[in-house]
RNA sequence: GGAGGGGUAGCGAAGAGGCUAAACGCGGCUGACUGUAAAUCAGCUCCCAACGGGUUCGGCAGUUCGAAUCUGCCCCCCUCCA
């Protein structure tokens, strides 16, 4: 089994930095498990590794979308263990590094996509109840993790459903729950207080360095605030403000705030979602995959 | 000095005698997660040895079977007049 190394952890621990830092000590190269720093411009916002950084260890899956593009997990998954099976082929060690938990845990783990087309609309006037109602005939099981108030899965649970002849619930009782690759997880962690004055120190250096140009000029390429794109923290809170609904300065601590509240959903995905360990020194990561690195040599 | 208005849980803010440990919002905490995931959604949030108990609504003293809600005094805050 290839090996893989994952660095997670939530928005601004430091993963960035580590990355680059591991990826030179192992000879590797970088996967980014991150759904924003995928787009060409965003570059300041979604705390994308600079060009510096960039230099400094080869990076993948960063910037290759535009703006007005739409990207997903299966996308991910795909471009991912292509990444994994080349940098492996090479002899380098392929480290993913990033934020978006479910984009990992869907490329590490044995999760099954099927190819599919443009998504329908056909559900948009029921209601959620009527949804419950109609999932409830067609998957049930699938029931037990949806909500009823979570429109978004309750659609996508019954669009699965149409498309398939298989509910979700099936489809994820046929795998394993289990890795296909020989991975280790190190998720990088820090005091909750530290951590949310890292984020907080974090976007306002995001403003000083020209987040609002940064902004305006997606605009002007014809962005809008409706953009998948622009879903990201660090830009939607913005709309409120370019029209004239906040002052900057609270578009400002509403990004911290979303930044805070991330962070926490973050910890939470990854303490339950995956098998993994956290550190918060650097160090002893790295004695720790030192270790996984020399298993099974002789 | 005078006239009004006000002090409610971390914050904002309802409540105006029992149905109130106190609506709602925010913040915070915890959790779910298989195709927009930086998304979407749920629960908890006065204290405790907790299907029960203990203390609350500026303070103290009253009225009442019963008070955050009524009365008196006191302390703070705001606006206006001097």
């Amino acid at each position: 089994m290839e090996k893989v190394l994952a660095i997670v952890g939530p928005t601004a621990v430091g993963k960035t930095g580590f990355g680059i830092q591991l990826a030179r000590r192992y000879d590797g190269e970088i996967i980014s498990g991150d759904s924003i720093q995928i787009y060409r411009g965003l570059d300041i916002g979604s705390a994308k590794p600079t060009k510096d950084e960039l230099s400094q260890a080869v990076h993948h899956l960063i910037d290759i979308r535009d703006p007005k593009g739409r990207y997903s997990v299966k996308q991910f998954q795909d471009l991912a263990r292509r990444c994994i099976r080349e940098i492996s082929e090479k002899g380098k060690l392929p480290i993913i590094v990033g934020g978006t938990g479910l984009y990992i845990k869907a490329a590490l783990y044995d999760y099954v996509f099927f190819d599919e087309k443009e998504e329908d609309n056909q559900y948009e006037d029921y209601t959620n109840q009527e949804l419950y109602v109609l999932l409830q005939e067609k998957d049930p099981a699938a029931l037990e993790k949806i909500h009823i108030n979570n429109r978004k899965r309750l659609i996508r649970a019954l669009n699965i459903y149409e498309k398939h002849q298989k509910g979700i619930s099936e489809i994820k009782a046929e795998q394993e729950h289990r890795p296909i690759y020989d991975c280790l997880v190190i998720g990088l962690t820090c005091e909750r207080q530290e951590l949310y004055h890292r984020i907080d120190e974090r976007v306002d250096r995001m403003i000083e360095e020209g987040l609002l140009q940064e902004i305006q000029s997606l605009l002007k390429q014809g962005v809008s605030f409706d953009d998948q794109c622009m879903q990201a923290i660090g830009y939607k809170e913005f709309k409120a403000y370019s029209e004239g609904n906040m002052t900057l300065d609270e578009c400002i601590a509403e990004v911290k705030k979303d930044s805070r509240n991330f962070a926490k959903r973050q910890y939470t995905f990854f303490k339950n979602q995956l098998e993994m360990q956290w550190f918060e020194d650097k160090e002893l990561a790295i004695e720790t995959i030192d270790r996984w690195l020399n298993k099974g040599k002789s």
